[in-house]
DNA sequence: AAGACGAAAGTGGTTGA
DNA sequence: TCAACAACTTTCGTCTT
């Protein structure tokens, strides 16, 4: 991380240091902070013992990323370094001062704004605090890279969220995110995508079986049809059926049938509203999960109990 | 009359030359 | 950068309950 910046854009020189605690890279010679802000993402994965632990873990005082500054704020020079300075050095720092506060003030007066839309629209969709965290951390980290630039702020933020729920497997569809952001759906989808490929975020493609919980109480269905739309989506699976598919359409599917064989119908309208999709896909995915997981003589022998 | 079904044409995004 | 392509949607007509 540190070998990114070699030398001080400033004076040229090499004498950088690194304090990890501040999380900031500055020049030695000149007091120049090159990296402000920055975090270290790489991992210990192992702790051995409870003496070692201390030196490798990276974490000191409890920092938020819902804090617009992460509680790292970082001025160039104090009173006392600038007394040690000849005059002509002296101006220098004057000026590398006024320079880093326009730029740190821009960025946190952006943060600021930004993370505030982010908790509204993320209390409107009553997300979990640990996705909120998770979001805001995306939407830091997409500041610093400057990915916002040319973009708007909120469908940024709007992004952030939508890859922190599929992080943490609450996912939601864009269509909630659009409606709670105010963001068209297909720009979301597009700043998602553009914002964790530029992070490296990996992500797996959402599993179907996260949203059967919400569905199912969306459409007040029974625990029973619950688990048995679940079993449906692992044979699904098996067979085959889910990849490349839209997961919404997937569960929405096995939900769908999963009500039908335990008599507790639903219309195809009624599901395909709460899972975001029209009946036309649920009848595709419907009719694919008969045929591929002989549903058939289940659902024939809740109609002739009729 | 409402719901289910299916065909056909259109949309936005991905992929591979 | 463009064209082919898959998944999904929209729309509409027909069939079933």
């Amino acid at each position: 991380m540190a070998d990114l910046v070699k030398k001080c854009p400033e004076c040229g020189g090499q004498n950088l240091s690194w304090h990890r605690e501040k999380g900031e890279i500055s020049c030695k010679d000149c007091g120049l902070v090159i990296e402000d802000k920055m975090v270290d993402f790489t991992q210990e994965w192992r702790e051995f013992d409870s003496d070692s632990g201390d030196s490798k873990r990276r974490t000191g005082a409890p920092m938020t990323y819902t804090q617009f500054d992460q509680g790292l704020g970082t001025e160039v020079g104090q009173k006392g370094d600038l007394l040690k300075l000849g005059g002509k050095n002296r101006d220098k720092f004057f000026r590398l001062r006024k320079w880093q506060y326009r730029i740190s003030t821009a960025i946190e007066r952006n943060l600021k704004l930004a993370l505030a839309e982010l908790k509204r629209v993320s209390s409107y969709l009553k997300l979990p605090k640990s996705v909120e965290e998770e979001s805001a951390r995306i939407y830091t980290l997409a500041v610093q890279k400057g990915l916002v630039r040319g973009r708007s702020m909120e469908s940024v933020v709007a992004g952030a969220l939508y890859a922190a729920c599929r992080r943490h497997d609450v996912p939601r569809t864009l269509d909630e995110l659009s409606e709670a952001s105010g963001i068209e759906k297909k720009e979301i989808g597009r700043t998602y995508r553009f914002v964790t490929r530029e992070l490296g975020i990996t992500l797996l493609p959402s599993n179907p079986a996260d949203y059967i919980a919400r569905f199912t109480s969306a459409l007040r269905l029974s625990a029973e049809t619950q688990s048995r739309s679940i079993k449906i989506l692992e044979n699904a699976q098996k067979a085959e059926l889910t990849s490349g598919r839209g997961p919404t359409g997937i569960a929405a599917a096995a939900l769908y049938v999963a009500a039908l064989i335990n008599g507790e119908k639903r219309t195809q309208r009624e599901v395909a509203d709460v899972a975001g999709v029209t009946e036309v896909t649920i009848r595709n995915r419907y009719k694919e999960l008969l045929d591929e997981l002989k549903l058939e003589k289940e659902i024939k022998k809740v109609k002739k109990k009729k």
